[in-house]
DNA sequence: TTGACATATGCTTATATAGGAATATATTTA
DNA sequence: TAAATATATTCCTATATAAGCATATGTCAA
């Protein structure tokens, strides 16, 4: 089996830098025709143009065509399960960093207590 | 130029599901042999290692021997570049999405004005 | 209609998977 | 020493890039 597809899901959306910095650039919540997206970013419009469609095949940014434009926009929402998920791991650098640290030393011992490690004992 | 490698930052070695459930497993700050992980997991034991190994080599986890067993531990300090990234769009769903969504409507409007499409009234 | 402009798409190439199966490499125990 | 146990590694294959380049497609303007 291969890598999942860029398009699985956000999470290999986001992977891939330049992507990220796609979605800096459509950050401030305006929408964003193409060509000015090239501008801010040192990469080609094709490049640019794949890019944005991976984002959009996973809905983290939407089009509506205006002219001969394609303005972008970001969906920030379908970032929500990449946030959601890696909060879950905030309290381990928030604060009581030290507490963390000794409660899991603690539970280390308490596996040991009863690993075949030290089964002779038994 | 291919895709970066899984192995190239955080982000892309938690583009996989099956390793931040792995990450899951370990999620409780202990140490846990592979074993215990296979046991925990759907999944064979050489596909349990190899996406250990990528977690280890962002640093996103940690190794220490103990006789035959290899205790895993997770570092998650390694996950905080994810959450400061996405944190950034936090203001996106946390309430004022009416009010945020206005902002960017009203800005929209603006360009607009200045846009080619409306050139014409010039 | 023709040309200028904006954007998407097709093609090519090097590279890297993820998982299964088999096997190698410790380490412990009898 | 041999068997058992735990874990890593190798080989295999199908699949999917990302970027550059050329080009197709669509839209506006004169």
């Amino acid at each position: 089996m291969a890598r999942a597809a860029t398009t699985a899901d956000v999470f290999n959306a986001i992977a891939e830098p330049r992507r990220r910095q796609v979605i800096g650039v459509l950050a401030d919540g305006r929408e964003y025709a193409v060509g000015e997206v090239v501008l801010r970013m040192r990469m080609s419009q094709p490049a640019v143009s794949k890019h944005l469609g991976v984002l959009r095949k996973v809905g983290v940014v939407s089009v509506i065509r205006r002219g001969q434009h394609r303005m972008y926009r970001l969906n920030a929402a379908k970032l929500r399960p990449v946030h959601d998920w890696v909060k879950t791991f905030e309290r381990y650098w928030t604060h009581q960093i030290g507490q963390i640290k000794e409660r899991a030393e603690r539970n280390a011992l308490e596996r040991m207590v009863s690993s075949n490690t030290i089964k002779k004992e038994d």
